[in-house]
DNA sequence: AGAACCCTATCAATGGTGTTGTCAAGGGTG
DNA sequence: CACCCTTGACAACACCATTGATAGGGTTCT
């Protein structure tokens, strides 16, 4: 499903510092530390608390991207959509609106295309 | 659970008018109508388009209400909460949040209370 | 060492949302 | 007839989401 699952590449490892992340989801970096102090996207950090983003960060990023932009839906929301997340398993909100996520996937896949350029 | 749920009452009988239902929940008949308009609510119609609400409907706004005062959330995030609900099986956002309903449900009996003196 | 990036924290501008409020013009009912 | 209901519009107010800039200080790489 993502193009960097491929063999050796592991989706949950912290690679992308905040600037390349930001980029790569085409938000302000501004943005994406707003999100953590929210709650609702936890990176991982360097020895030298420098904010490491993974793979599955920049899915979790796009699909708030989704909710917000295209669905309205605004943090306190999300947040709440989350927890519920937590606690009815993993992927219900996803299997629902599986076309957003999708749509999601492609555009982490162009954007690194992008980025890569 | 509610005090109105007693013999010969049925919970899902339209009864309140507009300006009834928002004296009781404490809001605006705006407000109603702005939730109606974002389909958040659908309280019966008369014959003669009068809106009349259930006391189901006044649970529903007082959910409505915990939710945008006290979590924050916004009607766009409330729609997909509704939306969530109605997909994966009746009152499971409702099990979760027990004191906040439960708040409510002392709201809905207090305000009836003080709306029948 | 110096450039370029990261960190936190703060302030501000912009546009959008939630809620209440009021006005108008019209219909139903005591 | 008076009063409440209807829809539709407009406005005010406070708050939120996002972007942007700034300051002071740390990290990384050349």
């Amino acid at each position: 499903m993502f193009r960097s699952s491929g063999p050796g590449i592991d989706p949950s490892r912290p690679v992308y510092v905040i600037s390349v992340a930001a980029e790569i989801v085409a938000v302000h970096p501004r943005t994406l530390r707003i999100y953590e102090e929210a709650g609702l996207i936890c990176p991982s950090r360097t020895e030298s608390n420098i904010r490491l983003f993974s793979e599955n960060d920049l899915r979790r990023i796009l699909w708030i991207r989704h909710l917000t932009q295209d669905l309205g839906v605004n943090l306190a929301g999300i947040k709440l959509l989350f927890q519920l997340e937590e606690r009815l398993g993993e992927r219900i909100l996803e299997r629902l609106y599986e076309e957003g996520n999708k749509k999601s996937e492609r555009a982490v896949a162009a954007a690194r295309e992008g980025g890569r350029r």
